[in-house]
DNA sequence: TATTGTTATACTCTATAACTATA
DNA sequence: TATAGTTATAGAGTATAACAATA
């Protein structure tokens, strides 16, 4: 029987270190949820939206990985809130557009001031490495 | 008024590309999911739990993230289908120590070959890039 | 016929509070 | 008194299936 060490490739294992390091803030963001009064899915939704294009229910399932039935219900709590508002598209009365408030828009903002603070691991990283992991994360992300 | 670029750290750029990341494939973690019959929650319980430690519930709670009380319902249902036991820890009769079974070592081992299968972004890198960035994160996580 | 979004239903995750057994 | 885990309860996320309106 040959050993259990299997080879790992460096992008099987910088995958999963990246997965941990993801995991590991989960906490933290649970927190940002509970300061804000949002449950998870709803900021997620919230934090996908953009202030500045209205989007169809269908594309926030579709990036939320979720089915519409369910992004019913999330826009349902947010639209209660009146940080979003749902409204007719002009180009097909079937689809309602997704519209964020000003009261969205502000606390989107904050969403994001909270969520883009770098954790702790990044932060043990010298500028240089910091830069140097942007870059690559940058160019495979590009879809280059 | 200054315009509404903000100038973004090295660290934080790279700390929201990397959630990016991660966020983009939660589509494949659900069909994992799906594929293997486990929720979500039992799923990331089995894979945290290492079938050669037995660990007590409140760790795993910790891990998680979540109440103590979660966790009960989690590990009944994977109880339920035998993949996991509780039992009694010996220096403490309160705690439950959780004991990983044959049958869950081996779904265990399928979670882990799935989840751990580097997602497309990664993969445009090339070996060189994919070195650097798991050394990168190496570096970071390592707590040095 | 196919598609967008809603409703109804059922299961799971989640926290809070009250509880049991133990320390 | 404090702690580990359970139970009861309630709110939220999730998918499936059936449905209405529209394309």
């Amino acid at each position: 029987m040959a050993p259990t060490t299997t080879e790992r490739s460096p992008a099987s294992e910088a995958w999963s270190l990246l997965a941990d390091l993801v995991a590991g803030q989960r906490g933290r963001m649970m927190c940002v949820c509970s300061d804000l009064e949002l449950a998870p899915g709803q900021l997620m939704a919230l934090k996908w939206l953009d202030p500045d294009t209205p989007a169809p229910m269908g594309d926030l399932a579709h990036a939320l990985s979720c089915d519409n039935s369910n992004v019913t219900g999330i826009i349902d709590r947010l639209e209660e809130r009146g940080l979003v508002q749902r409204r007719p598209a002009t180009h097909d009365r079937r689809v309602k557009m997704l519209v964020v408030t000003p009261r969205g828009r502000e606390l989107r903002r904050r969403i994001k001031a909270r969520m883009e603070e770098p954790p702790e691991p990044l932060l043990r990283l010298d500028e240089g490495e910091q830069r140097a992991l942007r870059d690559l994360l940058r160019k495979a992300l590009d879809g280059g």
